[in-house]
DNA sequence: TCCTTTTTTGACATCGATGTCAGAGTCAGG
DNA sequence: CCTGACTCTGACATCGATGTCAAAAAAGGA
């Protein structure tokens, strides 16, 4: 199939090249007349820049990175769509690159990316995006780049995020809202600052409300379907089990719900679980579970508005480059009053 | 940060840079001490080819692209991650492009990106593989596709797949092997092929060990875990229910095994389950779900590998062409003798 | 040693767009 | 009708690599 060039509108619509190109970049100082008749020939060829010719010639490559870790995780597939889906609207596109912390070299790749695609901003999605190092090659190269999320927001760094805190204060509230006192809460990997949030918010609310929390009930998972189970298992089969747990997470608050469908405790007549992701593992199971929505799909689209947008582009550290997005509470079957 | 080119390179190093392309490229005639001298130059200086004026002076882009339906899908995850992994091996770049069939207008973006990208292959994933308006798009185009887990083989595109009747005959001959008679089958969504091909290789399995089949026992879902739960109360509220259920994907499978634990059936004691895929889902309960390991990521490597091969490049119709993956059955708790 | 053949090398055009800048066309005001 | 201030438009150079092809160097043979 031939290709047709900018050159071949151009004679067609009897103008200059250089014309088309403005027509198509949506720039000022064209005719109202010409441009109509410029738009009717790139209809009519069914013209297509080529992007590779644009990118050369101008300084930008109107491509985006996604910058993450584990690019199989359930959390990366939202992100990942969310991000792609607003790239398409604003005709960028992106392009997934997975970052292996474990692998020596991983800096190379990082700074071979970004050199060889001249990436125009980059996303970098948890728990990447708390490296230090890699937080480094990105303000060496000078790209403009949103962190997912972090732990700390770096003043040079763009940042999306939500609030954990007040979302997991918000999960301890209803609970005790419902009477429960006796609540377990599942800690996160150690590494996962996020987590760390959530369990401070969850204090918070049981301070708030009076109630006393027992450190024994305050046990450390790893985020895996795996470790909710185990817990679960250590949780539930004490005697003074709580009437309520909280899972920083949902693979965890599967797990949970599991164990207690093994050990013949009703959920929730008995057993009250709240889970953290609206993951598709809260949904996968009966009772559903009681979870936080979080915007995952929207702080990626958010960290793409501020790549493109001209004026975050320009001044590296403003005071709205860090964004806050709301997350809700969703209450479903896993979740009830406490047991007489 | 000055970007360095490759005259920076040439200059540095005393030679034209055609040379220092040459040497890039790995292609012949440069003596060896200059390649050498040259390959010194480029790691001190650090230097990395642009890759957009690489595209628009050859005619490569060194891009594939990976169409899809559903890019939330834990099949996508795995898909998109074999391909991203073997696509870095060849330093290729992959772009992912979701197809939403149902949107008009979807066959403009995928001609766009096709034309704007100037895509060096494309992997076209299921169930959208299926589509002959989408494959007419890319034969139009002429650019090389692979097509994953197709229904039928069009001459012209390449395929990749796994044995779905083998499996599935595998899966049946296991659990009447553990001597279940009386079992029931869950088919997917109609236009979803794969899922007929099982369906096809239960009936061969039962068919050969003179088995007899309940049509009674054979419904259809959706593939969705949501269906699962409907079918499996369906089956499982019966006197005469059945002592295995063969589900033709995981999900479902998910959605049997926590409906027996909700009617109190003890899985694998009093029912057996198997599902399809070996999908998170699969793992995500207790007991784990007996599956077939489908090779997605292999598949989708497999795939960029004929993509990026010249030979296939060339020769859009070769025997060799189509391309089938082996498979396994993994066996996991969720299946056991059949009860006395 | 000289000529032929083969291997290496580099000069130059090219890919398809955009940036720069100067020239042409318009318009208002004097 | 002329001048200056805009607004439009296009000629030309440029981005950074690779393809082509001819020149230069090396190797081989008589």
């Amino acid at each position: 199939m031939k290709t047709i060039t900018i050159k071949d509108v151009a004679e067609r619509a009897g103008v200059s090249p250089k014309t088309v190109s403005r027509v198509i970049n949506g720039e000022d100082h064209v005719r109202p007349e010409i441009r109509e008749a410029v738009q009717r020939v790139v209809a009519e060829l069914n013209y297509r820049p080529n992007a590779f010719a644009r990118s050369l010639s101008s300084s930008r490559s109107y491509l985006l990175g996604l910058f993450i870790d584990d690019p199989v995780s359930g959390y990366a597939a939202d992100v990942q769509h969310g991000a792609l889906l607003r790239c398409r609207e604003r005709s960028y596109h992106l392009v997934v690159e997975p970052v292996d912390l474990a692998q020596p070299g991983w800096q190379e790749h990082v700074r071979g990316s970004i050199a060889s695609l001249r990436l125009d901003g980059a996303i970098i999605a948890p728990p990447i995006c708390d490296t230090d190092e890699l937080i480094d090659v990105f303000l060496q190269s000078g790209i403009p780049h949103v962190l997912m999320a972090p732990s700390v927001e770096p003043a040079a760094s763009g940042a999306v995020r939500m609030d954990d805190h007040g979302a997991a204060q918000e999960v301890a509230a209803y609970l005790l809202n419902l009477g429960h006192r006796h609540i377990a809460f599942l800690q996160g990997p150690v590494a996962h600052h996020a987590s760390a949030r959530r369990e401070e918010g969850f204090r918070a609310a049981m301070a708030q409300a009076g109630a006393r929390i027992d450190e024994a009930m305050i046990v450390r998972g790893d985020f895996s379907f795996r470790s909710g189970l185990d817990l679960g298992e250590q949780l539930l089969d004490r005697p003074d089990r709580p009437t309520a747990i909280f899972a920083s997470n949902d693979d965890m608050a599967l797990g949970v719900l599991i164990t207690a469908m093994k050990l013949g405790i009703a959920v929730p007549d008995a057993l009250s679980i709240c889970g953290f992701d609206d993951a598709a593992s809260s949904r996968a199971a009966w009772p559903q579970i009681t979870t936080i929505r979080q915007p995952k799909a929207d702080m990626a689209a958010a960290a793409v508005d501020m790549l493109v947008d001209p004026s975050f582009r320009k001044q590296a550290s403003s005071p709205d480059q860090h964004l806050m997005l709301p997350h809700a509470l969703i209450i479903r079957g896993s979740s009830g009053p406490v047991p007489d």
